[in-house]
DNA sequence: AGAAAACCGTACCGCCGGTGCAGTTTTCGC
DNA sequence: GCGAAAACTGCACCGGCGGTACGGTTTTCT
């Protein structure tokens, strides 16, 4: 009964790439039981519809995605101990790691989710609900600490602070995907910590000429 | 024969309220047909398939939006003559907008069909791809106009820039779906013009005392 | 050995996008 | 008002899809 596991991990393999490549409508159910060589009663065996596809997969990507996440951020705070250089340093190696995947990221499960709502019920949509309330409050929690310790440039809620961020993230994704060039998440993901860096450090040292302090 | 570009139109009615609320691979065409009061033989005679609904839907969409925000910008460039303050004016009008729709905005068709990219063939991915550049093309005109004016306090891309702007469209209007929130538009349509403010504005005129300035 | 788990085979359903084609009504220019 | 083109209707049919139903078989663990 170990086998069972190794059938709908392989099942969720294959479907996983189906559904990052052509999106979850098009990957159909036909194709996935032909390549992982099970007929259609397996398949139904693991999972009773396709709602529930989509729930396997969402769960493991929530959890392989918490993971990656816990290690460069992890990583972030063995570099310093300040709030505003972990959240700078951890987005820095969170885009490195988008930009070094070769053939660019596979794209993220849960923004193309997002966009095909209607093809799921209500459990799955409140999944991925809940998948992006946990990125905002990740990185809310993180802007809160910055906060609390830097004195704000403009007056701005750590709550739109924080979905910026994951803005930049599903907006990245999606501008890769539209045009065909997967540099554009890195990218605009060190836009948004640069964002961040320049609402809290103190401008006034780079914009003012020296000179006009020193007089 | 003019009849038929009102049945035309009634369709593309039709469908666009369906992709907007559901996605364009649930909106079946017995679906539009049905509300609009014709049988499949119509629908075929104006759309000889589901791509050419989606290009018409895109065509439309495009001159659209094109007018609108060709009214937003118009008037920031009546109200400043500054390229920067035209961009930031503009944004706030445009985010305004999105903020004043009742029921919230309705979401954008191209976001809606660059997550859906492989339900069409490439004449119509190039469509969304072209829109998109569009844009960017758009927000970049403006952003190298400020940059010929203002010095940049970090030395960021122009293209990055209007490519951040276009994402943080693109990137509200997923999180606003996810979250249920239209809210999250026009909030992170300001993050993006704070973003630009912030870039451009010499910072020190608010980070530095006004009297180490002066003195 | 036996029970539960993990499948297979087959036949079937309704929805969907799409085709083909012959026939009918509507509209417009002349 | 007439003729031709445009704008449809009606119907029959196709293959792919998600999904159901159910009886039978193999595999695996205890």
């Amino acid at each position: 009964m170990r086998k069972g596991n190794e059938t709908r991990e392989r099942i969720l393999d294959i479907a996983e790439a189906g559904v990052l490549a052509k999106g979850f409508g098009a990957t159909s159910i036909d194709e996935i039981i032909a390549e992982a060589g099970i007929t259609k009663s397996g398949f139904f065996y693991h999972f009773h519809d396709k709602n529930e596809l989509a729930r396997g997969l969402l769960s493991r990507h929530r959890s392989r995605l918490e993971q990656l996440v816990g290690e460069v951020f992890g990583r972030a705070a063995e570099l310093s101990d300040d709030p505003l250089q972990r959240l700078l340093i951890g987005l820095t190696l969170f885009a490195e790691h988008m930009a070094s995947m070769p053939g660019g990221h596979p794209g993220c499960l849960v923004a193309t989710m997002s966009y095909q709502g209607q093809l799921f019920n209500r459990e799955v949509r409140a999944m991925v609900n809940s998948i992006v309330e946990e990125w905002n409050a990740f990185f809310r929690g993180m802007v809160e600490k910055i906060v609390a310790a830097y004195p704000l440039r403009e007056p701005v809620d750590p709550g739109r602070i924080a979905r910026n961020i994951t803005c930049a993230i599903d907006g990245g994704i999606i501008m890769s995907k539209s045009l065909g060039d997967p540099s554009v998440l890195p990218e605009q993901m060190l836009m948004a910590r640069n964002y961040v860096k320049m609402l809290f450090q103190p401008a006034a040292l780079h914009a003012v000429p020296r000179e006009a302090l020193a007089a």
